[in-house]
DNA sequence: CTGTTAGCGCGTTCAG
DNA sequence: CTGAACGCGCTAACAG
């Protein structure tokens, strides 16, 4: 079992080279205070040997704990609970890997509190998760908190302009032009009026699905008409009324594209319609809700975000940033899962 | 920034029980020696000051070195050489996590050279991750290792019956359902024909796909009938003949769903034929060639296992098996994921 | 400019 | 049955 060869430590190193551990850590970390000619002696010796650091090691030695903080608001759609549910499981994790985490949930529909908030966190943390909002308050905030040497990344929600050091989330124009696709080609060419219900078009999300989405009705499915934008607040009850008038209003309605949340309304309209397995219809996030809609039948696909890789990525990602270790940008890439009833997980 | 509470250490509880340092250690290892009260006491601290221990420190003081492998198939088609790029970068992963891991490659069309090397890898790995093949010698190979306490999971492709514990890849009839629905739906109706090709019928995973295709297909969309299947053998020059005699024969082909390898041959059978814009086809495996295919138009959805989250996959799950650490399931479970045009990573 | 040394938190002898 | 002491690979003072 060990015939493996060892890896080489600092102190193979360091007898290598002919030096003492010290100078090799010196060489090693780019710390000043060695005359060329050793820099030069050592640094063969590093790469002769492939010399890799253990960061076992280096973290006990090191001895410092980051902080981070996760910013969520209190909102209470499924989504959102998904995540903070996720976001917890990442923080015990980070507590695995001499790390700390917060979670703190603030009233996101308030910039202003939302802006303050962060402003608080400054010197109190290495680094900050949040899932952000549209306002130059909370841009500012955002700013100030890079400018003040905190890492910071935007989940699930982007904050364009800032100088946030990493967006986790998902390209949302691309998710509108793919339930675009989906239901243009669900469609098969047959003629109707397409039903559009957000949460709101003032959040950036929502406008960037619906742009997406309108983007390739137009140029490949003209058999489709999509109506104007409707809002239901991410709300069930809201959504099914205004789900029931789409409903009453166009007898030729071939599909629904719910934008944001609220998507338990708009399958009770369905079904109360009895036109639920003719009409298409197709929403965002996988809950345990979509999931059974989509097993009933009475949704076709669900585009989604992974809340708990999103979470993992989150930590994975300030960790990185905090320990200056590389990151496997393969690995922190969030993808638009689609999900049918056959490939659910 | 230090406002956080320092985790306790085992000289923390081992002051607050008014034990030593290595009473603490034997108790919390649960090795034997100590006296019934001595365990409670201590126990009692251990949970009063919540202590966890910190897994750096841990794998420092052991000091062991895990060794595994991976095994491959020697074949060259652009998913197994994917495949082995995603294993080089997760073997260097695992460098840093005090482990090491080497990659075979070998004839997988050969079991019985695929068991013996396998059965040769006994007592030199603590695990080994390997592309099976069906066939009783590998079974008992992968049998002999377990047997032997070597940890083995199966990689992308399954060997149920075996003790292997654990696969890490997708359920293909799963995969076929999502096939299925994928060209049933997008046929929206449409009467016609759907070509077959895979890559050989005595692949497991290659039979499993296409008996989902037909279940779903025979259950839900009896406007489209499915032809025989035919074997390409997962190459395009006869992947590209097969597919123009379908296309020759079948003037109410209405699509062509790819169970195996060689895609490149069927989109220029497509091509040729002028018909690739009216006919749906579906394949597996996100490739340059795939995605290529899917933004030109001629390749319609693309059924996909993520290679780099298998390889990862497999390295992290060898890793918690070997130091008993626990795992995050939800991370390790690989999805079947759908890509479009617009859903492209 | 370079070397020595004391830990980091834990596992593991080896005495008592 | 229990405790003291050393070492894993590395960082960070502190000497020289």
């Amino acid at each position: 079992m060990n015939d493996h060869p060892r890896r080489p430590t600092l102190v193979d190193v360091a007898e290598h080279a002919q030096v003492s551990l010290a100078t090799v850590d010196r060489v090693f970390n780019r710390r000043p205070g060695v005359s060329a000619k050793t820099v030069e002696r050592v640094e063969l010796a590093l790469v002769k040997l492939g010399y890799r650091p253990d960061p076992a090691a280096v973290r006990l030695a090191r001895g410092i704990r980051f902080n981070f903080c996760f910013v969520l608001p209190t909102g209470t759609n499924t989504f959102m609970s998904m995540l903070a549910a996720q976001v917890d499981r990442s923080l015990d994790w980070l507590g695995d890997q001499s790390a700390f985490g917060d979670m703190l949930r603030v009233d996101v529909f308030d910039p202003i509190v939302l802006a303050d908030a962060l402003r608080g966190l400054i010197g109190r943390y290495h680094g900050v998760a949040v899932v952000a909002l549209d306002h130059p308050a909370v841009r500012d905030a955002i700013n100030a908190l890079v400018e003040n040497g905190v890492y910071v990344v935007t989940l699930v929600s982007d904050m364009p302009g800032s100088k946030r050091h990493r967006f986790i989330g998902i390209d949302n124009s691309a998710a509108g032009r793919t339930a675009g696709t989906l239901i243009g080609r669900f469609a098969g060419g047959r003629k109707g009026k397409l039903g559009l219900i957000a949460g709101s078009l003032s959040l950036r999300d929502h406008a960037e699905r619906l742009f997406g989405f309108q983007q390739v009705i137009g140029a490949d499915y003209r058999n489709l008409a999509p109506l104007p934008a409707l809002e239901g607040n991410d709300n069930a009850v809201r959504c099914k009324a205004l789900a029931a008038g789409l409903l009453a209003d166009h007898r030729d309605l071939a599909a629904i594209y719910s934008i944001g949340a609220g998507n338990r309304g708009i399958v009770e309209a369905l079904e109360e319609s009895g036109r639920a397995r003719d009409i298409i219809f197709v929403a965002h996030e996988l809950t345990e809700f979509s999931r059974r809609f989509l097993l009933q039948g009475s949704m076709d696909a669900v585009i989604n975000q992974d809340a708990g890789h999103e979470a993992r990525s989150a930590a994975r990602v300030l960790l990185a940033y905090a320990t200056g270790q590389p990151m496997i940008d393969d690995q922190e890439r969030i993808r638009i899962d689609i999900f049918l009833r056959d490939n659910l997980p």
